[in-house]
DNA sequence: ATTCGACTAGGGGATGCCCCCTAGTCGCCA
DNA sequence: TGGCGACTAGGGGGCATCCCCTAGTCGAAT
């Protein structure tokens, strides 16, 4: 896997890069995804977080790119533990979710960015070459995000549904009507609507069955 | 994207493949791991079943690697359409979860082949090269589950849905309205509203919000 | 050859959903 | 003490949902 090149290459030393996925065909991606770029070399694979952050440590690598779902360590646990423990290795959180739920977390772990994998691939090599430079890197989304949280309230801030709020949003997913609703809490029929109604402006959502999936992943209800 | 090679090629024509996964970096690793070889050719990329179905059904490339899970349709839905459609269109399926449990619907379904993402790299292409060959291909793991289900009868227990109404429900549950489902399948609002109403009433539901507390339980998506 | 189920499409109508707006009371706090 | 946010309630309108019904094609099974 040397470069090919004869001629002087334009840097001195490769980046020394570990990919962590469970999954083989992530692995492979990564790989060749990250190997065509001559500057960029990958030291190893692991495919357990524990494994990840093993290997962190003793091959001391320039940059570890982490799955956050992973068995016995997810990329996260993984994560500190290597900032603990081999401060020089930045980390990189790679999100198989389409959310932002783990950014404040990695973050916080001290990893130096976080990448979504339904994000384009351009943007996983414009991370790495941030970290190279010694640079935070986000997506714009995970920007967008963070911004929000920082500015608090500036318009659909997560969790400020009123405790009303919440009630309605629960039982909306428990499948009950406005007018069931308003039944159970004693309101009538148009407060209901108009606490559903708020909570889904301030949660940027459309309808009831937005609303369900809200509440489910908030382990407001189950499924 | 016509060959360059100006000399004769070694092989008369290269397969023409399509990928679909809703996740850029595995649509990355895919393409790469493909286009190693000589003789495949990736001929689209797509991000969720229907534009996957769409595509094969247009360009009709030698082989589809879809993911299970995808959305709009899953590769399930899009494999069905795309068998009944364009049979001479092979399908492989991509499983993230690492168990078979959409195997024998993936079968069923008429794909050509079953491998799990966590599986080696190597599983995947000798798979290609299987349906290149017009034979099946099942991961070791796959044909043992197959052999034990076969040995000790079906615990695959279908819903009593037709597949029709599975991706009617499905869609439903992904917040679509009648409007935006009677377009991605090509129907109806009415023929979408009588799908729907007929899920409804084999479920014993009243509304959408059941419907997908439903779709959730049965992992046809996520929350 | 007929029956059956799946799929398709539509009419018509009752109800629910969702949005815009106003408007009052209450308690808290700067 | 005036404002602010939460909670309450309603008017009115536009559209979606959900139900009942008929009715055609198609392929598979009997």
């Amino acid at each position: 896997m040397e470069a090919q090149r004869a001629y002087a290459p334009p840097v001195a030393e490769p980046m020394k890069v570990l990919i962590a996925d469970d999954h083989g065909i992530v692995r492979s991606g990564l790989r060749m995804l990250l190997e065509r770029q001559m500057d960029i070399e990958v030291v190893g694979e692991a495919s357990d977080g524990a494994e990840a952050r093993d290997m962190a440590i003793r091959e001391r690598p320039d940059l570890a790119i982490l799955d956050v779902k992973m068995p016995k360590l997810t990329g996260l646990q993984a994560t500190r533990e290597i900032r603990a423990q081999a401060p020089d290795v930045a980390v990189l959180i790679l999100s198989m979710y389409d959310d932002e739920r783990y950014l404040f977390e990695a973050l916080k772990a001290g990893a130096s960015g976080y990448v979504l994998k339904a994000q384009a691939d351009s943007d996983l090599l414009e991370a790495v070459r941030a970290v190279e430079r010694g640079e935070p890197f986000l997506t714009p989304e995970a920007q967008r995000a963070l911004i929000q949280d920082v500015l608090g309230e500036g318009s659909s801030r997560e969790e400020d549904l009123t405790p009303r709020e919440q009630e309605v949003v629960k039982l909306v997913a428990e499948a009950h009507t406005n007018r069931e609703i308003a039944s159970i809490l004693h309101l009538s029929e148009k407060t209901v609507e108009n606490h559903r109604s708020n909570a889904m402006r301030k949660l940027g959502m459309r309808d009831r069955v937005e609303l369900v999936r809200y509440a489910i992943r908030k382990g407001l209800i189950e499924p």
